[in-house]
DNA sequence: CGGCTTTGACCGGCGC
DNA sequence: GCGCCGGTCAAAGCCG
């Protein structure tokens, strides 16, 4: 049965007509995502299907015409991560509305890297950006300097350095679990000028480390590690401070506290535990506080606290990923709070069992149902990126933050200025 | 014309 | 064993 042709083809808003990040970042049509209004090929019968988006818009606008709205309904933008990508499939994935898109890389010709990109079910101003894989090749520029930029950003996040070493090569390995908070206003490669900034976080699961856990509950990370020994986790909230992030690990403890801080960002305040004090024994905290004195930890700050429901939509979004509600053994239980009256709780099992080690398409599971993986460490940009909305309010400024990092092609209609093509 | 996106179909893994 | 679901393939169409 060949396939018949359809209108709605062509061009993908955001990744341009060349298809390149790097560009489409930049002078994409800037039809992102208006409304995720789902195009539901089904989210449970058809879901087999690729998917479409706004098929009944489809079948009733010709060709061209069709194509913008179509783009325009739910298209999945990408962020200008420094590496070629084309896209060479989409799909909707059961519980979210929007597709979720595939690309490939095409900077080395064999290169198995590849990621997804699909917008936060919860928050659609998020965007959630997985790669996997091992590039085969030399990085672009832009991919190594965004890729030590970012790291940089998380290095400094992690271990509470406020210095500026923008060009520190090593990963931001949080013990195991990099995360990158970043700002997409400044970048490298014809990033838009255009393009409002949106704090980026990125958390990098495929890190060489083996063991990683992501826990957004109160609970501390568990041990019920025989299977799943947790080098790490990463807490950000507990039911009763909705508003506090953190790392945990083995070693010590380090919370971002943003505790009440309204959405504009108010001063965040870090607290380190040292390496003594148990991932959860909230008592032996140092609470060592530092200053956001560095324009990248400021930028981070931002960045987290851009978005009150940011945790809500990274729990979310992770949630998205990995799988809601999934409690197997072993692994870390997490709750997000919503800003809604309920509290759903999302049980969030990741586990990055890679090894550092092994060859660079050596598969590694990261969740329980498959559903991701990913094969060891991606030099550039690693992991999982959520994209927060920059504050609503002041998405017409392309302003506040100073860090270099991801750049994002994603903006959110809903979010963000009025953009004409 | 080349390269890229779109998108239905296909495939394989996983849960029941 | 069956069905669901995510991921990938590949033909068709479109744009620069």
């Amino acid at each position: 049965m060949a396939p018949q042709p359809k209108p709605g083809m062509g061009s993908s808003g955001f990744e341009g007509r060349q298809g390149k990040e790097e560009l489409g970042a930049a002078g994409g049509r800037g039809e992102a995502a208006r409304d995720c209004s789902p195009a539901k090929a089904g989210d449970g019968a058809n879901n087999n299907k690729t998917a479409r988006n706004g098929d009944e818009e489809q079948h009733q606008n010709p060709a061209k015409k069709a194509r913008v709205s179509v783009r325009a309904r739910c298209d999945t933008p990408t962020m200008n991560d420094g590496c070629q990508w084309r896209k060479y499939g989409q799909k909707i994935a059961k519980g979210n509305p929007c597709p979720r898109a595939y690309y490939r890389c095409t900077v080395g010709p064999s290169c198995p890297v590849r990621k997804q990109v699909q917008r936060c079910a919860d928050d659609m101003s998020i965007l959630i950006t997985t790669y996997e894989g091992n590039h085969n090749h030399p990085l672009p520029m832009s991919a190594t300097t965004m890729a030590s930029t970012t790291s940089a950003a998380a290095s400094m996040l992690l271990s509470g350095s406020s210095s500026s070493s923008s060009t520190a090569a090593v990963p931001g390995n949080l013990h195991g679990l990099n995360m990158y908070v970043s700002d997409n206003n400044n970048n490298m490669n014809s990033i838009s000028s255009t393009s409002p900034s949106y704090p980026t976080i990125t958390l990098d699961l495929t890190s060489t480390n083996n063991n990683n856990i992501l826990n957004t509950s109160s609970s501390p990370p568990h041990s019920s590690s025989s299977q799943f020994a947790p080098a790490s986790s990463l807490n950000f909230g507990a039911a009763s401070e909705p508003a506090t992030w953190g790392l945990h690990n083995g070693a010590g403890i380090l919370n971002y506290g943003i505790g009440n801080v309204g959405r504009s960002g108010n001063a965040a305040h870090y607290r380190m535990s040292g390496p003594a004090a148990g991932p959860s024994s909230s008592s032996s905290h140092h609470n060592q506080s530092m200053l956001a004195d560095s324009t990248m930890v400021a930028a981070a700050t931002k960045a987290i606290t851009a978005d009150p429901s940011f945790q809500s939509a990274l729990a979310a979004a992770l949630t998205s990923i990995i799988g809601k509600n999934n409690n197997s053994s072993g692994k870390v239980v997490t709750s997000s709070s919503r800003g809604g009256g309920d509290q759903p709780s999302y049980l969030m099992n990741v586990k990055a069992s890679g090894d550092a080690n092994t060859a660079p398409s050596s598969t590694t599971s990261l969740s329980r149902t498959g559903s991701l993986s990913h094969h060891g460490q991606s030099a550039a940009g690693s992991g999982l990126v959520f994209q927060a909305p920059s504050s609503s309010s002041s998405s017409s400024s392309p302003h506040s933050y100073s860090m270099p990092a991801f750049t994002a092609a994603a903006r959110d209609a809903s979010t963000s200025p009025s953009e004409d093509n």
